[in-house]
DNA sequence: TCAATCACTTACGCTTTGTAAGCGACGATC
DNA sequence: GATCGTCGCTTACAAAGCGTAAGTGATTGA
């Protein structure tokens, strides 16, 4: 959805909203919230247990991890799953997460085109 | 782009980086920091200048919002365009700032769809 | 010319993050 | 069955980032 404006160049709104818009702001601080963006792509390319997502980001601690797993879990965005008895939890995306692979898409796709150019 | 997998969900990947890809990490970092997406996103809405900025945003200060526009006028996402000797600044999206339309776009719909749901 | 506004900058305290260490539960090994 | 190692966290503390408020020089307006 793009605004054709006078000028010829393309202003892109979300729905209603001209130029701000409380829930675009939210989600985009939840997203970008540091490390949940990364954590969010690991989920999504079926990494599940603590210690495979921890491991496929590099910097990124125990502490800040658990941290943003548990946001996430408050968000909805994914799923805490213990298995009965014992054994390690998993992590998996609710419906709510899984429709964010549109976003993660749209990123990635703008990472692979800008990420390092000057200009 | 989505890839199928085993059971049926989809798991979606940028480009040819599996499960981290730093340039991505790089991007969503950028984005998310905070008050950079509704600052994107208030420029694509039109807003050319400082105050006109801070204005749209509630609760974005003056120190934060002049760090910001110096952060992502130096990603190249905007530039600073001061009319020759007195006058305003303004700013306005470069395109590699133009660019991230689609993200910005795509934040919007899942916004619009998910943002107050519970699950 | 005097005040008001604009686009910032500086100073300071609080919140969030990074680093490092520790802790209980479980599995494998001796 | 005692020890060792790993896994999934939690705690403690220093550093970085952020919010609030006040200040500054350059323009604009009365």
């Amino acid at each position: 959805m793009g605004v054709e404006v006078t000028d010829g160049t393309i202003g892109l709104v979300g729905d209603d909203c001209g130029r701000y818009c409380p829930s675009f702001h939210q989600t985009v601080e939840l997203l970008g919230r540091r490390w949940n963006g990364v954590i969010l792509h690991a989920l999504m390319a079926r990494a599940e247990r603590f210690g495979e997502i921890r491991a496929v980001i590099p910097g990124l601690s125990d502490r800040l991890l658990a941290e943003r797993l548990r946001e996430l879990e408050r968000e909805g965005l994914l799923s805490r799953i213990c298995p009965g008895t014992s054994g390690a939890p998993r992590y998996v995306l609710t419906a709510k997460g899984q429709a964010l692979g549109p976003v993660i898409d749209a990123i990635s796709s703008w990472a692979a085109d800008w990420a390092q150019a000057a200009d």
